[in-house]
DNA sequence: TTTGGCACTCGCACTATCCGAGTGCCAAGC
DNA sequence: GCTTGGCACTCGGATAGTGCGAGTGCCAAA
């Protein structure tokens, strides 16, 4: 039975009444508070429906209801409408980004950033390995065995990692190797590399063939595989606002995770570009009672990563999401224009 | 008044017994628990006593005593004996960080160890710049007028920014700074780069000024001073634990701010190179109901930086402490090795 | 100085009670 | 057939009263 335009008004009115109170609301309440043009009685009707259907539950009887996350799904498909930033808001993402120095200031101004706008828990994956290409690659030699290498990637991040060779290497032979390794990988996406230097060490001179080895091993295990996604977290203590469902310890926990974050982060196929999930549809137990809002940041059609913020189930998801692509958006011109 | 013997034997009684069940402890209890060989009423003159001197506190009347911050001070520094790691631990630990392949690895094994062992939420600060040396500098052209400056520490830490310039720079130019600035600065602490950038201005040829003076402007003013400090957090969710005195939000918002963190750990000026700030000791207002363990760590006479934990003034002191020492022992003597 | 005895205090847990917001249902009205 | 006012009912939360017991302070005797 498909709900008529007046149900879906009254399912919008509550959650956002329970949104902004946060405690169940009873069909008085909404009838005084917005112009349904109804009397509770109808209201009520309607919300006795709206429960069959499992848009909204009641915590008990006697109580008013309070959304599901059924009713959140609907409500942010197909009832909430975008919330602009404000003129003010826009001007501060802008120049609190713009005045950022490097690939890390970057990052960490973005994700402070997010966490004051949405006042929620805010992440932000760096640039994605994988889908960045090389710049430049560097060979640094720490002593006479030992490499430093440095791999700078067209979004401006910088990996590095010491190399030790059974023996010394001298510094003609650095100077080649560095020149071979910039002429097969430079400008090239890293997810080419392996391919890129599987050739490279079949054309390479013989003498140099154990050492690329070595660095070519190095160079795929570590720093495509490994060390592959970075991200940083910020407002946890946006957690801490009393009205949480249950303990937060598990919230934080799931947190600390890297590999959570990035599934959170990483999971964003939607064609739109942002994401939500709600409660349950969280894969992670730990993470039932929550919502995450992602957006993928980019420039152009070349996705860098991810970006988005965790928060309750009654956040405010027109909000958090245009903040989402507001600052998604920025940050990815902003990393486009270096 | 002096504290006789046994009076030092029940407030440091008493501290065990709290600590271990976080409830206020009475004089029966006590007298059952330990061996004091005095009877209850006797505990309870010398608890009237500990109480008037400060080192003890009634929450309410007819409710058992709990230790004041002073009481544990006088605990911490003569009554708390040494509470060596199992041969377990120590194993673990060294297990645990020789795995760690470069610098980042290190620190973030360091910091999620020390969080395990403790269950306290540690803190690790990256090797100081200031307090490294120069092991090389190496410029990488990006374009024509922007070159990567990367500097490499004696301790692991690589640091990146980008200079631009008014107009290119040709290759020649490039390697002629590299070997400039590098006979200059390396080997050098950076502590002294100021005067040793200061004097190479003054001596380098003429055409090369102009480049010298843009990229030791940077060299100075990002590395040394902004971006100075670095660290990492980890184990948050442990604040979570619901015995905490009051909301814990003061504290996370604490924690996220860079500088408070750092003030935190940074003065470790007691020559034993651990230090035990308790309850009203903390500066920080949020942080007057924690206590907070820190260690220098660092190789032989050469202080690297500092680590740490934070957690409830009624932590398990002697535990905590030996944690932290051994842990700064063993991340001290792997970076040594590096 | 230590100890047992004793009266006293007070927080906490438990129960009983009340209040009111909110519901569901029903019969009358548009 | 939907809407509406009326009405009885429900139940959670707040308030108040009560009893219990751990713990204290004081005192007089050992």
């Amino acid at each position: 039975m498909p709900l008529d335009d007046r149900k879906l008004e009254v399912l919008k009115a509550i959650i956002e009444d329970y949104v902004s109170t946060h405690e169940p609301v009873g069909s008085k309440m909404l009838s005084q508070r917005h112009q349904l043009g109804v009397s509770p009685a109808t209201i009520r009707n309607d919300m006795a429906l709206l429960e069959d259907e499992g848009y909204l539950a009641q915590p008990h009887t006697s109580a008013g209801r309070i959304p599901t996350d059924k009713g959140y799904r609907l409500f942010v498909d197909r009832l909430s409408t975008v919330k602009p930033l404000s003129g003010a808001e826009r001007r501060a993402i802008g120049q609190f980004l713009e005045c950022a120095v490097d690939l890390d200031d970057v990052v960490h101004r973005t994700v402070r950033l997010l966490a004051q706008l949405t006042r929620q828990v805010a992440v932000v994956q760096y640039p994605s390995l994988t889908r960045s290409s090389v710049r430049h690659l560097e060979l640094v030699p720490l002593s006479s065995a030992r490499l430093l290498v440095v791999l700078i990637t067209d979004t401006g991040r910088v990996e590095q990692r010491v190399v030790e060779f059974p023996a010394a290497v001298d510094e003609s032979m650095v100077t080649d190797l560095r020149g071979v390794l910039n002429g097969a990988l430079a400008g090239q996406a890293l997810a080419d590399a392996p391919t890129e230097l599987h050739e490279l060490l079949e054309t390479a001179a013989p003498e140099m063939r154990p050492y690329l080895t070595t660095l070519s091993t190095v160079l795929l295990e570590t720093l495509v595989e490994r060390h592959e996604e970075k991200l940083v977290l910020a407002g946890t203590a946006n957690l801490a606002t009393v009205d949480f469902p249950g303990s937060i310890r598990p919230i934080l926990e799931a947190l600390e995770e890297q590999m959570v974050l990035l599934k959170l982060i990483g999971e964003v196929e939607n064609p739109t570009g942002f994401q939500v999930r709600i409660g349950q549809e969280n894969q992670l137990d730990s993470l039932r009672g929550t919502s995450v809002v992602t957006s993928s940041y980019g420039a152009g059609d070349t996705v860098y990563a991810g970006l988005g913020v965790l928060g309750p189930t009654r956040m405010d998801y027109p909000s958090t999401i245009s903040a989402v692509r507001a600052v998604a958006r920025y940050v990815g011109d902003l990393l486009a224009r270096s």
